[in-house]
DNA sequence: ATTTATGCAAATCGTTTGCAAACCT
DNA sequence: AGGTTTGCAAACGATTTGCATAAAT
């Protein structure tokens, strides 16, 4: 259950989870690809918008929440695949700015992995995660 | 040489190549790693900041420069892969905020670019290009 | 000469923060 | 009760923009 997953992580963090974190988790558990703040806030009524920030930084802070920054001025947050239990990678739209998750295969992942953590090392560079992005049009825009 | 490329490509765009946006592609060309707005008026004396952004959106739709966003508060800029010719991906310390050079074999490159277009083409995604970021600490870093 | 770029200062806008009231345990 | 979270409004800070002047072609 996600709201366990989620209540677990707050805990050891430190924090509550609150009837507000609970409406943004139920938000981005119900939604197909990253929000910005403007959908969760329609998503989740009475909510204030800076309740929002400091509710999506303590989610992020306690690896509840990712955010997601893209040349849009908006950033997107989405569930870390760790309690989603998908990992994926985005696709983004440089027209409206929408992401959409998508999938690699688990050989192609397990090569990027191995090759990025070596290449990482010759410069003394330390990774703990990769991220993937493709940059293109959607089809919304697209047909346009 | 790169002011040639530069020079044509603002050409195209109906733009001229003026001796701050000289200044700046000098910049970026004599720079390791991509900069910031701070780096970069730090290279370019006399260069007000406002002429920096403009010339960069400029550089950038000219397709001379390009920009990199990360969680960091400041953009990164780098000169095109079209106009240095080399492909590669970035290092992005979570610490400090810098951003690193680093490239891939040209098999992954390959494969990577072959499955996240049928990927995209799943969701109606005409995806223009790929980015590949670590999300890690830099040595500089993880030695404080 | 005419169009485009520059510098300065002011405006913008997503995000952050101070503070008193409401909430959770 | 005791500390945390919330909402409101004000503050922040990177980036953008208006306008008069300077530069490019």
């Amino acid at each position: 259950m996600i709201h366990d997953a989620a209540l677990q992580r707050l805990r050891s963090a430190g924090q509550r989870y609150t009837r507000s974190r609970r409406q943004i988790v139920d938000a981005l558990a119900g939604a197909d690809d990253p929000q910005t703040i403007v959908q969760l806030l329609a998503d989740a009524p009475g909510l204030a918008q800076s309740s929002a920030y400091r509710n999506l930084a303590d989610l992020e802070s306690a690896d509840v929440v990712h955010r997601i920054i893209t040349s849009d001025n908006h950033a997107h947050f989405e569930l870390t695949e760790d309690i989603t239990g998908s990992h994926h990678h985005h696709l983004v739209c440089t027209s409206c700015g929408i992401v959409l998750d998508v999938g690699l295969s688990e050989d192609l992942e397990h090569r990027l992995h191995d090759e990025l953590a070596a290449a990482g090392a010759t410069r003394g560079f330390e990774g703990t995660h990769h991220r993937v992005d493709v940059i293109g049009i959607c089809s919304n825009c697209a047909g346009i």
